[in-house]
DNA sequence: GTCTATATGCTGATAGAC
DNA sequence: GTCTATCAGCATATAGAC
């Protein structure tokens, strides 16, 4: 879909999704922009009406398809406990791998402009949240599947937003940072909680 | 100590709080604010020698005295499910009470500036996050207390941080936003897991 | 301590040549 | 499709009257 554009503004919409990502959106120029791709200011108005339909463009091209891995994670025909590894593991790995992925859901939440996280939940979220809540109805029927669903994405997200301010925090190490280590906390967690090493079940 | 201040020093720090909380450093503009305030713009430059050092002073100001809260429901002499329950209250409360304590903290973390962030956890954190490791040293000696500690405060943080996108996910209800269940849903997944309502123990 | 007036530069955006 | 040239407006910040 996005490679029948014209290279250039593939190039553009590249180059702005880690500038956005690293500034926000107004601390971006469209002459940085411009210069980081090698190309005009005024060429940037050939191909977007304003910087911010070139803003909304770029967070689509860096959406699309960013939800369909996790999904995947979720959809596999396997006993919830298993799912949830496989979904913790993905999660990790996704925030982990593309940061900027991250960070722009960040700055859209920030910016609480109800039109476009409503495009967010719609075309980003909906049938990944679906599934996660079905894996969560079916792992604990006792719980709020919202708030758990909610609370399973957040044990993940939340460790890898915090990690600039982790490092400056009592007990951090580099190891913190990896994928696994945090899949295998959060699993544990969930699985057991925190008691986990003083009682045995199943 | 901030009372020392002229009286419009402080109207100006007060103004500026909500404002980059909402819109962050650059979508506040000294105009705007010295407009807020009542103020004519170049005014402010007599209170503060740029808009950064009025940034950083309006943080300071935001920041002052908010983890004494923490501190305290952590600090009191109970067994560590109690302290952890207390502790969820308290800091479930701050968030939802103060939400722009919760955003300029996050504005924070996204500018990824190592200098304002050891800052931030030298004079915000470090006491709050001391006793938070110790209690998890407690609750769970079989886990990493660091990354158990984050784990506690990204599942309350995260619940209200995603607010403004969870609204328009499957599931979602106002009841979701009260400080008493976020908070007893938290503890209730810490200390028993998913599998709780399956088990018993204790 | 607050104001008016202003300097200087950067912003998003456009017109029109090639 | 890309460029040069340029606009009007707003940004931070300062000088100096009151």
């Amino acid at each position: 879909m996005q490679s029948n554009f014209p290279e250039n503004k593939v190039k553009i919409l590249e180059a702005a999704i880690p500038l956005f990502a690293e500034a926000g959106f107004n601390g971006v120029s469209m002459r940085s922009l411009a210069t980081e791709v090698g190309l005009n200011p005024a060429t940037l108005y050939h191909h977007f009406q304003d910087k911010h339909t070139l803003y909304m463009a770029a967070m689509s091209y860096a959406f699309a398809r960013r939800a369909e891995t996790l999904s995947a994670a979720l959809g596999a025909d396997a006993p919830p406990e298993q799912r949830l590894k496989k979904f913790a593991e993905a999660l990790c790995r996704l925030i982990h791998d593309e940061p900027d992925f991250n960070k722009l859901i960040q700055r859209e939440i920030l910016a609480e402009d109800n039109k476009r996280l409503q495009l967010l939940a719609d075309q980003v979220f909906h049938e990944f949240f679906t599934s996660l809540l079905s894996l969560c109805g079916e792992l604990a029927p006792g719980y709020d599947s919202h708030m758990l669903a909610i609370s399973i994405v957040g044990l993940m997200a939340y460790h890898y937003q915090i990690t600039p301010l982790r490092r400056h925090l009592l007990g951090s190490s580099p190891d913190h940072d990896s994928p696994e280590e945090v899949a295998a906390h959060v699993v544990r967690l969930l699985l057991g909680g925190v008691k986990e090493g003083k009682i045995r079940f199943e």
